[in-house]
DNA sequence: GCCGTTTTCGGCCCGACTGTTTTCAGTCG
């Protein structure tokens, strides 16, 4: 919960401020359409790759969705962290409301309720309100609500809320497969945000065609099931042990299009996806695409909703309303990096730093997986805790690579260090240690909470380094963890950009870093991207897979990613090459 | 509050499920 500050906010704290003035405004039971511009303005704010504080008035009015009013509170927002209907919305309600309306089960009419009822102003209020019986007491209130009540409350206190994408999908996948085993002629998938592959999910949507009521039974009854939210013969919800909620829907063969469609989402490329059809006088809903008469034109696949609205089939991963439907008209959908593009992976670590493999059964992992190239690339002496190499080791370390590389066949190892960058900007090994190598990224692992000059100018003085290839993880984020540094990324792309380095995607899967957001503008001016795993053991070399996954949702091709390229075009393309 | 080769006003997605209801409101996605 966000609360007033002194101190200029970012894109995602304006997005926090604005869904929370959607909030107050749904408790008073303000107009749904302002209440969705603001929801809406708070999802534009925060995918924007441009900072709001940065622009002006005609500039937050370029982003589709953002008006004058919109942009007027934005822009004070972002400067003086609230605007004035805010701070008139808190004299209506108490802040510490919005905690209650983020229940499972309580929305804003109710919220509403229980404050003019019973004075309830927080959750402590709730929680003591509901053991005491007297919630019941209020009309169209009963004791099933009262406990359901209490129940969101516990939960509440147990789980964060949202998950990673890459245990999102393992407990997805293990979901399907026991769902799969209990109705063995059933189509069932994993829709939603897992399948747009967003860095992270707040609950999992499966779909199932070709199934009768009974799975929805099996839905109810699988093992980890802490709780039954939900359950019809067509819809069931359930909560996972864990904090993960699941929901199932059953349609029929002729849906399955129209309902994968649907439930995939996102929310914001849907309603674009329905004005389309709205404007040929058509319907489009999770059943399928129907004529004016209610017939049927298309259902049974995506492929022939999206054909019959004069579109090309758009990825999942593209489905946020960011351009894709103007593309997909325009025949201009780009096409998509996969992850059997990748033909190098010149980030990861061995026994040499803090892996936990050597040189050699790391490179015989990653030529298994269908690699031709990798670039061994150690930590420097400053990460003491990591055993850093100084340049003495780095030497050696670069000998004994090439030595092994030499001995292979239709594979390379690179010698590559991922040297830090000092707080001051410069860099943690001697300047003709570092020319010697083959490949160098560069990252920051320290002193994380500098100011954004500082941060900015730190980056960008290691990419003017001639020794540099790549910056590595730049913001330094933790999904569910830390906050990104407080790096200018814009001008770290400009930068890049002037000084022909590339940018790496970490693909672990709490950094994700660059995001798609910030890959996205980073292809749009010009600079090249590295899909790195970041391995520290043989299981992590996979995690490219999360990667790819960003790279496709920053609409990136292969040309896009250096690391496309075999080994020689590859090394060519870096800029010590080109110097 | 946003948006507009139909519109500067009048639209803006809507269906499933639950609980408290005797016909429907609230919540969710």
């Amino acid at each position: 919960m966000s609360t007033p500050l002194a101190a200029p906010l970012d894109n995602r704290a304006v997005a926090r401020v604005l869904t929370e003035i959607a909030d107050l405004l749904e408790l008073k039971g303000e107009n749904p359409f302002k209440i969705r511009a603001y929801r809406n303005g708070a999802d534009v704010v925060v995918h924007a790759a441009e900072a709001a504080l940065g622009l002006d008035e005609a500039g937050l009015r370029a982003w589709t969705g953002i008006g004058k009013d919109l942009a007027t509170r934005i822009r004070d927002i972002a400067a003086t962290g609230t605007c004035e209907i805010r701070q008139e919305l808190l004299k209506e309600f108490p802040e510490t409301l919005l905690e209650v309306l983020r229940l499972q089960g309580v929305g804003p009419k109710t919220v509403a309720l229980l404050y003019r009822e019973l004075h309830i102003k927080s959750l402590d209020d709730l929680s003591q309100a509901a053991k005491a019986g007297r919630v019941r007491g209020i009309k169209g209130m009963g004791a099933k609500k009262e406990d359901l009540i209490l129940k969101a409350i516990e939960e509440r206190q147990r789980h964060a809320g949202r998950h990673l994408l890459a245990k999102a999908t393992e407990v997805a996948d293990a979901l399907v497969a026991y769902l799969s085993s209990h109705a063995p002629a059933a189509t069932i998938v994993t829709v939603g945000s897992v399948r747009r592959g967003a860095e992270t999910s707040g609950d999992l949507d499966l779909l199932a065609t070709g199934a009768g009521a009974s799975l929805a039974n099996a839905f109810v009854t699988y093992p980890t099931v802490e709780r039954v939210l939900g359950h019809g013969p067509t819809k069931a919800s359930v909560l996972l042990r864990g904090g993960y909620q699941a929901d199932l829907r059953i349609v029929l063969p002729e849906q399955r299009g129209a309902a994968m469609q649907y439930f995939t989402g996102s929310k914001a490329h849907n309603i674009a996806l329905r004005d389309r059809a709205l404007a040929r006088g058509w319907k489009l809903n999770e059943y399928g695409l129907f004529d004016a008469h209610d017939q049927a034109i298309a259902g049974a696949n995506e492929e022939g909703i999206y054909e019959a609205l004069d579109l090309a089939w758009i990825p999942p991963e593209l489905r946020e309303n960011r351009g894709e439907l103007a593309a997909a008209e325009g025949a201009t959908l780009p096409v998509l990096v996969t992850p059997a593009d990748l033909k190098g992976d010149v980030h990861m670590h061995t026994t040499e730093s803090d892996g936990r493999e050597s040189l050699e059964s790391m490179a015989a992992a990653s030529q298994a997986r269908g690699l031709q190239y990798i670039a061994i690339t150690d930590h420097t002496q400053s990460l003491a805790m990591t055993n850093g190499l100084d340049e003495e080791r780095t030497y050696a370390a670069a000998e004994h690579i090439r030595a092994y590389s030499a001995t292979l066949t239709e594979f390379t190892v690179l010698a590559g260090i991922e040297c830090d960058i000092l707080a001051d900007g410069t860099l943690d090994l001697a300047d003709d240690c570092l020319a010697s190598l083959d490949l160098v990224v560069a990252s920051v692992h320290s002193a994380m909470q500098q100011d954004e000059a500082e941060m900015t100018m730190r980056v960008i003085k290691a990419i003017e380094h001639p020794s540099v290839d790549i910056i590595g993880h730049l913001t330094g984020r933790m999904l569910l963890r830390r906050e990104p540094s407080r790096v200018n990324v814009e001008k770290v792309i400009d930068a890049a950009a002037a000084n022909g380095v590339a940018l790496e995607i970490n693909s672990q899967p709490y950094r994700l870093d660059l995001s798609d957001s910030h890959a996205r503008l980073a292809r749009d001016r010009g600079v090249k991207i590295v899909i790195n795993s970041d391995a520290h053991e043989i299981a992590a070399l996979g995690y490219t897979r999360w990667g790819v996954l960003t790279a496709r949702r920053a609409w990136l091709s292969p040309a896009d990613v250096l690391n496309t390229l075999p080994v020689a075009q590859f090394r060519k393309a870096l800029r010590r090459d080109r110097a």
